[in-house]
RNA sequence: CGGGGUGUGGCUUAGCUUGGUAGAGCGCCUGGUUUGGGACCAGGAGGUCGCAGGUUCGAAUCCUGUCACCCCGACCA
């Protein structure tokens, strides 16, 4: 009895009984967060934030290889400066807060607290920008950002959210374009090889798009409960922005040209999205090359002569990954629960009978399986069983994605599938906002994205009939 | 912002109806025995019951107000 109400305390709620419960019983045990004293607001404890700095290093290096810069713009934005661009306004204005005193003084203009930094950028640009001499611009900052939301969720949806957000400028429309696509390349790229989380590629219909944006490129992802998560968005502003701040240069013809904009971003949502891909109801479940600690090497009977020395040695070999040895007071077994929470990939026993027979054993935490090695093969074996882990992980995600990706021709055929499954479903539309509206207040799902990869599932929207122009991805989202 | 709910050591909570000044489990600390799936024994520290006011000889318990948080909707990376 009594270790029964001991383990309850520590056990988390399976993802079948409560989803949600799950989620946040993963993000609170895993050590990933705890929560502060304003609502939405987290601190990401060290567990979450070496994974965030992981996520920021892969990203980072490919952002360089594209010609990226970093730059650091103000926190804060001058009301008159946000309000510049009227689409953007409107999207932002009811969530942005605001900052109204400087000590004891109120200032003459209230200073709005970033929740994207578009204006800041723009304002910038303006400045620098005079000749095609000064094109492109190709910035982007890592910081965070506010936005006032009414329900929150650890890591999904916070008032205060790390990110980065990229900004270029470009002398041409088609040259935005391109880089807008480019950056959503790199986003799918990235989830797939680091993350291993495969992502629909595709474009947001108007109604979804980013205030502001002429077109918004998304990569969508799917959750294990089957619902859709946004998870980077890359946006043209063609020259809407421009025109906004006034910002010119004289080109070759000694004209004065509009530039052309883009923006993209991806943020602390990164985390959720891989917890609810790849997590389970031990905990959650880290791929390699995000994972803080890769291997774990857990020793038993710890206090026998030769064991930790034996431990130590190990460790000492596989230098070349991310490995610790937990020599903590705790008995092994809270030992494995308590890694396994924590999602680290790799786990290594070593223990008396172990070292007499020159072994140990791996233990791979997505699939539980028992691995026994020589010694002085750990780190041979590591090296090809990290990788291993990466890919299966990512093929696992990708037939979940799959086999929870539906077709519907017509609006029964909707109507089925969202009310007997859980994830996509692929329909086709004609292009009517109207018929969005009524998809999403009819079945509460939205237009998750229209796919770069078509399909000509049917001729006829599913909404209304007439003639289809695009297919989407409709789904619930996060 | 509309509807519903909850606030008691770090966490989960009992007590509240029928007022008498707080009890447990987990966690934590100390010592010892343990160690191949969340160890055991013994001892110990820690709360004035979200906050403010009121009723009362007396309030965690009753009343009023207030704040915070959670869930469901509308808005969003």
């Amino acid at each position: 009895m009594a270790q029964d109400g001991k383990k309850l305390v520590s056990e988390i709620t399976s993802m079948e009984e409560d989803f949600t419960q799950w989620y946040t019983d993963v993000v609170i045990k895993a050590g990933l967060i705890s929560y502060s004293n304003i609502k939405g607001f987290m601190v990401i404890k060290p567990a979450g934030y070496a994974i965030w700095e992981l996520i920021q290093k892969h990203l980072d290096e490919r952002f360089k290889k594209t010609g990226v810069t970093n730059a650091y713009l103000p926190m804060l934005i001058p009301e008159s400066l946000l309000q510049k661009e009227k689409d953007h306004v409107e999207g932002f204005a009811p969530e942005v807060a605001w900052v109204t005193y400087g000590g004891q003084e109120e200032l003459t203009e209230r200073y709005c607290v970033r929740p994207t930094s578009e204006t800041l950028f723009c304002d910038y640009y303006k400045g620098e920008i005079h000749s095609y001499k000064d094109l492109p611009q190709v910035l982007n900052q890592w910081c965070s950002v506010v936005r006032w939301e009414k329900e929150t969720r650890p890591f999904l949806r916070s008032r205060e959210f790390l990110w980065q957000e990229g900004h270029t400028a470009h002398a041409t429309f088609e040259e935005a374009e391109e880089r807008t696509q480019q950056m959503l390349n790199v986003y799918a790229d990235f989830l797939a090889e680091d993350m291993a989380i495969p992502v629909i590629k595709g474009q947001k219909t108007d109604k979804e798009k980013f205030a502001g944006a002429e077109a918004t490129y998304t990569v969508e992802a799917l959750m294990h409960d089957g619902r859709a998560l946004q998870s980077a968005t890359s946006h043209n502003f063609g020259d809407g922005f421009a025109k906004a701040f006034d910002i010119q240069y004289a080109g070759k013809d000694n004209k004065l040209h509009h530039v052309y904009q883009t923006s993209w971003g991806a943020t602390t949502r990164l985390i959720g999205a891989m917890i609810m891909v790849h997590g389970d109801n031990s905990g959650l479940v880290l791929p390699p090359r995000i994972a803080p600690v890769q291997v774990m090497i857990v020793p038993i009977q710890q206090k026998k002569d030769g064991v930790l020395e034996a431990a130590g040695k190990l460790l000492d070999s596989l230098k070349d990954f991310r490995a610790k040895l937990d020599d903590s007071d705790r008995s092994p077994g809270y030992k494995f629960a308590d890694q396994e929470m924590r999602g680290i990939p790799l786990r290594i026993e070593i223990g008396p009978k172990d070292i007499e027979a020159g072994k140990c054993v791996l233990v791979r935490r997505d699939t539980s399986e028992k691995i026994e090695c020589a010694i002085d093969d750990v780190a041979a074996k590591v090296a090809e069983l990290l990788p291993a882990i990466q890919k299966d992980m990512y093929e696992r995600a990708k037939n979940h994605l799959d086999t929870h990706t539906f077709a519907a021709t017509n609006k029964e055929e909707f109507e089925e599938a969202f009310k007997e499954t859980k994830g996509f479903v692929k329909a086709m539309w004609c292009g009517d906002q109207a018929c969005e509206d009524k998809i999403k207040e009819d079945y509460s799902v939205t237009s998750r994205c229209i796919p770069f990869e078509q399909e000509t599932l049917s001729g006829n929207c599913v909404c209304c009939g007439k003639p289809a122009k695009k297919m989407v991805y409709w789904g619930r989202a996060y």
